[in-house]
DNA sequence: CTGTGCATGTAAATCGTTACATGATTGC
DNA sequence: GCAATCATGTAACGATTTACATGCACAG
């Protein structure tokens, strides 16, 4: 899903600014997808142009003007019928794995320490997820919430049970080099 | 990790044409990461360019000529210091779990579908990659397919026990819509 | 007085896919 | 005869990030 749509989509839990979306993307979505400003403020633009959303200006006391905007009709059924639309496969993108791949490149040391680096992150995103799901107000973020941790928890364990397998590669590149 | 710096690394483990490269990244990075020929060529044209790979031309019978790629040292250094860099954070890109966030703009029977397909999807995953994972010849292909196998299955278990929560959201926009 | 939060935007640069272009061989 | 596999490449297009540009208010 584009940044696009998801603006769009973002848009039918209430009116917002491109700001508030912003923070929509990390509290609802900051496990799956994001979005940067440079992209945000041009995609709300689009769907301006397209009709799909409409913008208010309001001025603010000590703070910058803000344009709020809101879902029309239009946007609304757009936005369902992309919903309808066959869901693209999930990609996971990870670095840290990739570079598990060519643990024969890499020593024993430096194989350990990421693996280590990778549990931590890990446990910190379930921490983070577990103090979020509790203020989550709606059942499908409660829901998304608990997808992320028990995803990043099958993981740690996966590693940990079967590190020795990447740190024996690594050790066999590393004795073979001598 | 882009597709430039992956070639290099494919390439670590022997020579290869383009199209071979294109296979590995189905092979050894399926799970994580894909290349299409218009970025590979590309690359392996770049990487050539900077010195980083060097290139032999081979003319086959019955077959298009096809030029086999090799790492050069500066390559492979260039390679393991870009290894030693700080991995960049794990990004899950799910179409199917994003929908759900709107779940309340989805009818019952819609959601129900989606999580069905979902999980078909993720059992036909970890089928492939059971398969894969025998013929696998280095410990870091079984590790990462071992990976893919133990996330997939906690996503499954996951969704099973938990898909209430997203389907009474659903649920509940239905009623309310009436 | 410095950083953080609020607030919006543009332009350049990066990275990648899709579609097109070409062409031989093998298996069904 | 048609699809699949082998084999390489370009060009157009799309999406997004990064850096830049601006500016006020409040807290420590």
């Amino acid at each position: 899903m584009d940044v696009r749509t998801l603006c769009l989509g973002i848009l039918t839990f209430g009116d917002a600014t491109g700001y508030e979306i912003k923070k929509a993307f990390e509290d609802r979505l900051g496990l799956l997808y994001d979005a940067s400003f440079g992209s945000i403020y041009p995609a709300l633009n689009k769907l301006t142009e397209q009709g799909l959303i409409s913008c208010r200006e309001e001025s603010q006391d000590h703070r910058p003007d803000k344009k709020v905007y809101s879902v029309t009709q239009e946007g609304q059924l757009e936005f369902i019928k992309h919903l309808q639309r066959k869901p693209k496969a999930d990609k996971y993108r990870s670095d840290t794995l990739a570079t598990m791949m060519f643990a024969h490149l890499l020593s024993p040391g430096k194989v350990a320490t990421l693996l280590d680096n990778y549990i931590e992150t890990c446990e910190e995103n379930i921490a983070t997820l577990s103090e979020g799901c509790d203020m989550k107000s709606s059942l499908s973020e409660k829901f998304l919430c608990g997808f992320g941790i028990a995803v990043k928890t099958a993981s740690i364990n996966y590693i940990r049970e079967n590190r020795h397998l990447i740190e024996a590669e690594s050790l066999l590149a590393d004795s073979a080099a001598e």
